[in-house]
DNA sequence: GACAGATACGTGTATCTACACTATTAATGT
DNA sequence: ACATTAATAGTGTAGATACACGTATCTGTC
């Protein structure tokens, strides 16, 4: 069963969406340019303006559904550049991450630009909305593989 | 025009693809330990078998949609870890990438274990085959983004 | 045959990614 | 109170990714 019509290495999910995905950072990575921001560095500053009152490392790294010792490099990265601040948390152990205003001015630097290589990208496809709604319940279907 | 639903950076297309990257290529680095290929490994290697006569470092990087110089690195392991062969091609600029005998064979015990996870992943889904024609569009919307 | 432009490839640098492991601190059970 | 377990974060290591730049080679043109 499951293989009723030939499977091709060529239709590998994961392949295929890995592509995708670079084709897609390489082109937010140039519309982000002005901003100074990679897409990821973006998404991340984003992520932490929408929490109030930062967030420990982990409760981010679940967000966004990244390794939690990525985000620490990739937070690192951050920090030295000044777009964000990592301040004792409620425990010894957590730490708080927070934007700094130079974050917070990069982040509404890049949001416009992000709106538009966003829509270029969207505009051209039939319904975004619902290729979304697939992508996430791929990324569920992955996260569940076990 | 264009944001007639409000855009929020959740919807970001290049941050939905790039999650469902990263937890597809967990699942499928998993799948493929026994073999001791990562997926990127592997599509490498089946891109490779694919052409009779070998194919030069472009080809193979247009032919992936990877950038050439990512292309050199990742084939720089391949060739560490003897998968690979690099010979001379045409051309005095030219190379020939072909598999080694350790390759295919590491190809051939990798294949059924790719498959088990691409049909448990396209099984949980509702139509793989459609949604790979979108997720190709969506490439090549990124790819033409300038 | 010399030269300008195109082709093919590598390196330096920087970032993103994650697994295995370690260290520290907090919470829990007896 | 003490030992065990859970929670939180960092490091070592390794691979993937791509841009900017540099080098060698080839090709067409004069």
């Amino acid at each position: 069963m499951s293989d009723s019509k030939s499977m091709t290495i060529g239709d590998c999910a994961c392949y295929n969406t890995r592509k995708a995905a670079r084709l897609l950072a390489q082109a937010y990575d140039r519309a982000l340019e002005p901003s100074g921001l990679k897409n990821t560095q973006f998404i991340a500053l984003a992520a932490i303006s929408g929490s109030e009152d930062g967030l420990t490392i982990t409760e981010m790294a679940v967000k966004m559904s990244v390794d939690r010792t990525t985000l620490t490099r990739n937070l690192g990265v951050l920090a030295r550049n000044g777009l964000v601040r990592i301040d004792a948390g409620a425990d010894a152990r957590s730490k708080l991450v927070a934007l700094t205003a130079t974050g917070r001015k990069a982040l509404g630097k890049a949001i416009p630009l992000w709106e538009e290589i966003q829509s270029s990208i969207t505009d051209s496809l039939g319904n975004w909305s619902k290729l979304q709604r697939e992508i996430e319940m791929l990324a569920e279907v992955a996260r569940e593989a076990r």
